[in-house]
Order: C-alpha cells, then sequence, then structure tokens
DNA sequence: GTATTTTAACTAATCATATTAGTTTTGTCA
DNA sequence: TGACAAAACTAATATGATTAGTTAAAATAC
C-alpha cells in the first residue's frame, strides 16, 4: 500500500542495470517489480506489456547513447568526430551490454526513432559532404560503420574474441579502416581512379 | 503411439525452419513438437531444454555456414577469398535469418566450437601470412571483419537499413573497405610508413 | 520365435512467468 | 471534506517449459 514514487525513468534505469546484470532475456517482470520493491502486476500501471518494455529500454539507450555521442562531439569535425563518435558508441556498449543488446536486438518497428543512429546518420552525412561523396556513398558509409560498430561491441559482449589479444586495439584499427574507405571514395571521386591495390581488381560483383 | 523416425539432424532442421519463419525468441517446444508430430514432451527424449536446443542450432548453423564458405573457396585465394567468404556469409545470413540471429546471439561458452568462425579464421590468417601482416594484425584483421559482417547481417535482418538504397551494395562497399585496409597494413610494413591522410593524425588512442 | 531391455512416444501434473480482473488505498483537487 | 484518478494490491487465468510416471514400439538376447 505504501507509494513507491515510480516514473518512467526509474522504471527504464532499473530495467537497464537488470538487463546489465542478467541480459535482456532474463529480464523479467518479477525481477523488475522485485528491484522496484513492488508486486508484479503493478508494473502493468507504468508499462503495456514485456515487450514493450523491451522496447522502451531500447529507444531510452539510444536516446542515452545520442545524448553522450552529441556531447563528445562538440567542437570536433572531420575523421576525429567519426572517431570519437565510434568510440563513445563502444564505450557505452561495453559499459552497458544488456541495454545495448536490447538496442541492437529489437528494431524500431514501432514509432520510436532510433534517435542516435540519426545523431551518427547526420556527422557521417555532414563529413561526407564536407568531401567529394555522393550522398549515396554517404548511405553506404553510414551503414558500413553502424554495422561495423554494433557487431564489434556484440561480439565483444559476447566473449568471441580471445582475449590474449587487446580488443580495443582492434576495434580502433577497424575504424580507422573504414575511414580510411572514406577517403579513397574522397579520392576516387576527385581524380576518377586512385592507382595502386584499393580498387577491387576482378571478382567485385557491383560496389557503388 | 506411431513411432516417428527424429534424429538430431531432422529435429534442428525444424527448429531452424521455426526460426526463421519465426525469429529464435518466438522458437518454442510447442510449436516445435506440432511440427514434428509429436506432444512437447517428447521433445525431451532428443533434447535436454529450450535453452540446449537453441545452443545446437547455433553449433548447427556454423557448421552448415562452415561448409558452404569451404566449398566457396576451393581453387580460390588473395583478396577473392575473403571477398567469397563475406558474400557466402551475407547470403546465408539472408536466407537463414533465424538460425543466424541464434548464431550471433549465443555465445559458444559451451564445448560446441564455432568452427565457421575458425574456417573464416583460417582464410584470414593464411591471407595475412601471405603478405606482411603479422599474426597480431591478424587477428584484429579477423576481428574486424567478423564484426563487419554479423553486424551488416544481424542490421540487414532487422530492417534497420531504408530501402531506397541497394543494401547488398553497401555491404560489398564495406568488404572493400577492409580489404584496402588489409593493403595498406601490408604496405605500412614494407615501406615502414604510408603518405597519405591514411594514418590517424592527432586523436586515436591506441590502434596497432 | 519369444523374452528382455531400451527407446521414444504418451498423459498427467508442476512450476514459472506474463497477464487480466477486480479491489483497496493513497494522493490530488474541487 | 469529498470525489476522483492513479497506483498499489490480491486473486485468478493462460501459456509454455519441464518433470514424473506410463505405455508401446523397436532392437537385442536367448
Amino acid at each position: 500500500m505504501p507509494r513507491m514514487n515510480l516514473d518512467k525513468r526509474k522504471i527504464l534505469e532499473a530495467a537497464g542495470a537488470l538487463a546489465n546484470e542478467l541480459s535482456v532475456k532474463k529480464l523479467s517482470l518479477n525481477a523488475l517489480a522485485a528491484r522496484l520493491g513492488i508486486k508484479p502486476p503493478s508494473l502493468y500501471n507504468h508499462v503495456e506489456s514485456l515487450d514493450r518494455l523491451r522496447g522502451e529500454l531500447m529507444a531510452y539507450g539510444w536516446e542515452t547513447l545520442g545524448n553522450e555521442v552529441s556531447n563528445a562531439l562538440i567542437g570536433v569535425s572531420g575523421d576525429e568526430a567519426i572517431r570519437r563518435a565510434c568510440h563513445v558508441i563502444y564505450d557505452y556498449a561495453s559499459r552497458n551490454p544488456g541495454v545495448f543488446e536490447a538496442m541492437a536486438y529489437y528494431n524500431s518497428e514501432d514509432g520510436e526513432g532510433n534517435s542516435p543512429a540519426d545523431r551518427l546518420s547526420d556527422i557521417v552525412y555532414r563529413l561526407c559532404s564536407a568531401r567529394n561523396v555522393s550522398e549515396a556513398q554517404a548511405t553506404h558509409v553510414l551503414r558500413i560503420f553502424r554495422s561495423y560498430v554494433e557487431g564489434f561491441a556484440l561480439l565483444a559482449r559476447h566473449r568471441s574474441f580471445s582475449r590474449d589479444i587487446p580488443v580495443r586495439e582492434s576495434f580502433d584499427l577497424g575504424v580507422e579502416f573504414l575511414i580510411a574507405g572514406i577517403h579513397q571514395l574522397e579520392n576516387a571521386h576527385c581524380s576518377q581512379l586512385k592507382n595502386g591495390a584499393e580498387q577491387p581488381p576482378e571478382g567485385s560483383e557491383n560496389h557503388a
């Protein structure tokens, strides 16, 4: 009968903490209610369903991460902006593995826009438009970065990497590969084609 | 009372088909039993638990994919081998979204080695050793490729990409970026340092 | 070919969890 | 103060995983 002062925020933070401790799939209403000091059915005063809660957790995570990225990018531009954005995302994923898992697993079919993807997208588009990279190619670049960063974070979380070689170094090197890729695109645009081995020689079907 | 002739293979194939149709998280013993024409408890004659089934599905998927990669690489070497391996993995993920999800979600904490990761690893190591790329760097390269390919496949599955620009082209371009990255490593080794913008200028903390 | 043992199906029961219905209490606001 | 809405509760239902105990089919032993 005592009245907890719960709001969406507190609930999502508790859910996020649980997800980080247990993993998303083990996030249950029982556990969440216990953590909040209420009985499971009471959660339905705040949340529509467990599935919906996971969806909101995803949106909450993206929003938080979006803010962190924005903050990290004040006064930074160019390659360095991309580099920092990637690092912030990776760090966030390391600190909040469960929430990040939710962010990766649940797509934003519901209205919740994944704003942070949007922010990362802004950065990449801006960087590309400052160079000689078409908008279509910027879209490719964006997809490539998202795939790499999210994929890496998920694999790292699942301990898919042996530990003897520093994981962080691998991540950073990959980011540099991709940044170099953008430079290639740029050069290919300026001087029609680059010298050297960077252009796919024979068997690459179709790349922008 | 009639006796279905079930074995692990048939069960995993049915489970895989269900996972592909419904997604892994909706793969239930009820649905699986119905598909196999038996009652749910009978499944326990073949499988230890639902969680364990998912684990076996993961291993089964990796094995299947491993074979496909091996077949695709007969008589192919160099960059083209990497390119093909990436494509085979991507195609597999497109054809078997549910199983691939299981492969990405469930880590191989149990004994089941993810052999196909091992096979991809072989390819990358072999390619690197044929060049001037150290083994430590080959490890980085392997992680980077896995992250990119798995990440891309998962995002594509979750429809995280807008549809108006061909997804496949994005994927291929990313592969070329990464292959170019390997070439860079190689060059950096040969002639100590490359000219141009590929080396991170100021703020990149630590990359191999 | 019959008896025995094992295997794989079954039914019935249990447990956990999400969810709904209906009730009570608490805080807010006229 | 008194009515109302929100948020907690208890009790009940549903679904799905899992266990116990049973039976029948197949394989093996004799």
